[in-house]
DNA sequence: GACCTGACGCCCC
DNA sequence: AGGGGCGCCAGGT
């Protein structure tokens, strides 16, 4: 029997699943907004983003500080910063992002 | 079943 | 201004 997926995981995909080509999230922007109480949740949940099969733009959420903390867990180091690129994200030594406020999305922009 | 660690973030020194 | 510690929840050992 297949474990299933917790519920607040859904929700991190589907926030997650909001945030425009070109633009960046942060795990303490998107914990807020679902009121997980906790940053760490968001991280463990895009740890396991690989498991489901629609497409998560994971590469687009990164710490407060703009650094690609989760680009090790990609299938290599450098994936990440190479999405962000070819999305137009300017990325200093693939491990922080330049200009980080002028690329910031939050969930509350987004018009339903 | 207890303890440690982890894609984080805030408070305190 | 920079560094260290603690809290957060879940999963793995």
């Amino acid at each position: 029997m297949k474990k299933e997926i917790p519920q607040y995981w859904q929700d991190v995909y589907d926030v997650v699943r909001l945030i425009p080509e070109g633009k960046v999230s942060t795990y303490g922007i998107i914990a807020d907004y679902l009121s997980l109480g906790s940053a760490r949740m968001v991280g463990w949940a895009l740890n396991k983003c690989h498991v489901m099969e629609e497409y998560i733009p994971a590469h687009r959420v990164v710490n407060r500080k703009g650094e690609l903390s989760g680009r090790k867990m990609f299938s290599t180091p450098t994936a990440m910063a190479e999405a962000l690129l070819a999305e137009g994200v300017e990325v200093q030594n693939g491990e922080k992002i330049i200009h980080f406020e002028k690329y910031l999305w939050r969930p509350e922009e987004h018009l339903f």
